[in-house]
RNA sequence: UGGGGGAUCGUCUAAUGGCAGGACGGAUGACUCUGACUCAUCUAGUCUAGGUUCGAAUCCUAGUCCCCCAGCCA
């Protein structure tokens, strides 16, 4: 049998049924190309959900050798904005994804809809309904029971026509009258009761101005659009399920070309997080975090701000798959191939979060070394660079403890530990304040273990970060936890659920010398901590870094696993 | 209680009547100038009950549980 890219070893994309079902007709030559599409309504920032949409429609056309579109499915000029056309487009880009001369707009189609929409109604197939949205809500019907039918859904055609057009000249206000669909209003399938297919809305477009103060809905657009690009394939979310009755519907009715199929996969739940566009805009109303590219938020704008790349979260997307059962996949995946990629990539730097100061007593005053680092052992062509070594220096308060538990063999009294890329140290005296909190740690130095390695062979333990205190700048760092204490954030009360920790500041940061001339978006590995990015508050006074991902951490997780 | 969908290791996913496989997570060990990375080993699954078949995650029957639909939103 004859299934190309099935199970592809060389794009590492695994089989899912939507690629089945193109196999399937290629190999049946219903289609020679596909042409997918990518159609956000333009009321809202793109999110990491958006990216499996799109990483999938553009992903199918490339693996396929065929053409995405991306359409702005803008028929409800309410909610919709020229900024979010913009930041679209951006974050579509920075995704990685080209649409070539390939971008459309619903409203592009306007006039070719109207002209459907007439041809329905020629056909005896739509009216114009004067009930009011209560009364058209009522004679719905309900799950359970059938609807009745509209007083008005015997007008002539004549008549249809003539008040359509009439709606479409002004002459109504909004609301006083909707044209229908006269399908069947005793369908188990409440869509197809009659749905509403143009309702009049007294409203500039962004893009058609005041040409139009009747707008097409949802359902009668989005299949058309489909049919007149030349979709093959219409992929959406699973909500729209029932909805496929009336996009066949439809094109059966006034549709002469090929139509395409609407298949349904499964949106994406990543845990502790959300997904809904209206909720993430409460969390920025409420104050909960601070706007649609906060670090916390999981929009394509805040995970670039916190640090992410694009190629982490296209990896990310091939990996979790495509289904139809709903499902909540792990943020440890994500941040897993976010590792990945910046593990390869990210130049290395030491940073001190939580400073404590050591004095190296046999070291002499006033001397600085250079010494050489590597900035990244992944990748020996990012070379090295030199760091200020001096009698002075910070290291994290967490690598001292002064009475060790058994298994910590980082620094502790008597204990000789190597500092990164420079000397042997030992400890030798714990200074304390009047409150007895270690302030200061006194040590000595071995001169020939310069570099970081002992002549004598000898070997120690631990190697820990540091940074020269003279030399070291002083900078702020981010921290960020899950935005959410559960899973699934919508179990229980969404407010209960908000992680209170979310974001823990710090601001007595030191970091190498080498850091000043650094860059919003600039990534780097804070050597045995994790992955920072520099953020957009960041100035050359004040360096501010977002913690993107830290580092796996089995020392960490023993001692969670104590308590 | 109508209609439309769905159920495979803890999580995500593969299998198209023929060895239930991969990834993440977890555990153990090796390595280590990052307790990172890497490597090795292990862990753990077909919703239930019947049936068809040499053979069933897959086909049939009957259940159970979960999701979606009653916007002039998309």
């Amino acid at each position: 049998m004859d299934r190309p890219l099935e199970n592809n070893p060389d794009t590492g994309t695994p089989s899912n049924f939507i690629r089945n079902i193109i196999n399937e007709d290629l190999r049946t030559g219903k289609h020679k190309e596909i042409v997918t599409r990518f159609p956000p309504e333009p009321n809202g920032y793109l999110h990491i959900g958006h990216a499996k949409s799109i990483c999938l429609n553009f992903g199918l056309a490339k693996d396929y050798g065929g053409t995405c579109h991306l359409r702005f499915d803008d028929t409800n000029p309410e909610k919709e904005e020229v900024e979010y056309i913009e930041s679209i487009q951006r974050d579509v880009r920075w995704l990685g994804f080209d649409w070539g001369d390939h971008l459309y707009y619903a409203s592009d189609y306007f006039d070719q809809l109207y002209d459907y929409a007439v041809d329905l109604i020629k056909q005896g197939k739509a009216y114009v309904c004067s009930l009011s949205s209560e009364e058209i809500r009522e004679y719905r019907g309900t799950l359970t029971e059938p609807g009745k039918e509209s007083p008005y859904r015997n007008r002539s055609i004549e008549e249809n026509l003539e008040l359509f057009e009439r709606m479409r000249n002004g002459e109504f206000e909004d609301g006083e009258h909707v044209l229908r669909a006269k399908i069947d209003m005793a369908s188990p399938n409440v869509v197809m009761r009659d749905p509403i297919i143009y309702r009049i809305r007294k409203m500039e477009h962004h893009r058609t101005g005041d040409k139009w103060c009747i707008y097409p809905m949802y359902d009668f657009t989005h299949c058309l659009s489909d049919a007149i690009e030349g979709i093959t394939h219409s992929i959406c979310t699973l909500e729209f399920e029932n909805n496929r009755a009336l996009y066949d519907w439809i094109l059966d009715q006034v549709f002469d070309g090929p139509h395409p199929q609407q298949i349904e996969f499964a949106r994406l739940n990543l845990s502790y997080t959300l997904m809904s566009k209206r909720k993430l805009l409460d969390l920025i109303e409420k104050g909960i975090v601070d706007g649609w590219d906060d670090p916390r938020m999981p929009t394509l704008v805040g995970l670039r701000r916190r640090g992410y790349t694009p190629e982490a979260i296209r990896d990310f997307c091939d990996r979790i798959g495509v289904a139809k059962a709903n499902s909540i996949v792990d943020v440890a995946l994500l941040e897993h191939c976010l590792r990945e990629d910046l593990n390869q990539r990210a130049p290395r730097t030491m940073a001190v979060l939580r400073p404590l100061k050591v004095v190296i007593e046999n070291y002499p005053e006033g001397k600085v070394e250079m010494l050489e680092a590597l900035n990244n052992p992944q990748d020996p062509s990012a070379g090295t660079r030199l760091i200020p070594f001096s009698r002075e220096i910070y290291i994290e308060q967490e690598d001292f403890m002064e009475n060790p538990p058994r298994k910590f063999y980082r620094l502790a009294p008597g204990r000789e530990v190597r500092l990164r890329f420079a000397y042997f140290i030992t400890c030798t005296d714990v200074i304390k304040d009047d409150d007895g909190n270690i302030v200061e740690l006194r040590c000595t130095y071995d001169p020939e273990t310069k570099g970081g390695s002992a002549p004598d062979g000898r070997k120690v333990r631990a190697t820990m970060h540091w940074v020269s205190a003279e030399h070291s700048l002083p900078a702020e760092v981010r921290i960020y936890d899950h935005l959410f204490t559960k899973e699934d954030p919508n179990e229980g009360d969404l407010y209960e659920n908000v992680n209170p920790n979310s974001l823990e500041v710090l601001t007595n940061v030191r970091v190498e010398p080498g850091m000043k001339d650094v860059k919003p978006e600039d990534k780097f590995q804070f050597e045995r901590q994790g992955y920072f990015c520099v953020d957009k508050d960041s100035t050359q006074e004040r360096l501010v870094f977002n913690q993107t991902v830290p580092l796996r951490d089995t020392w960490a997780k023993m001692q969670k696993k104590k308590k």
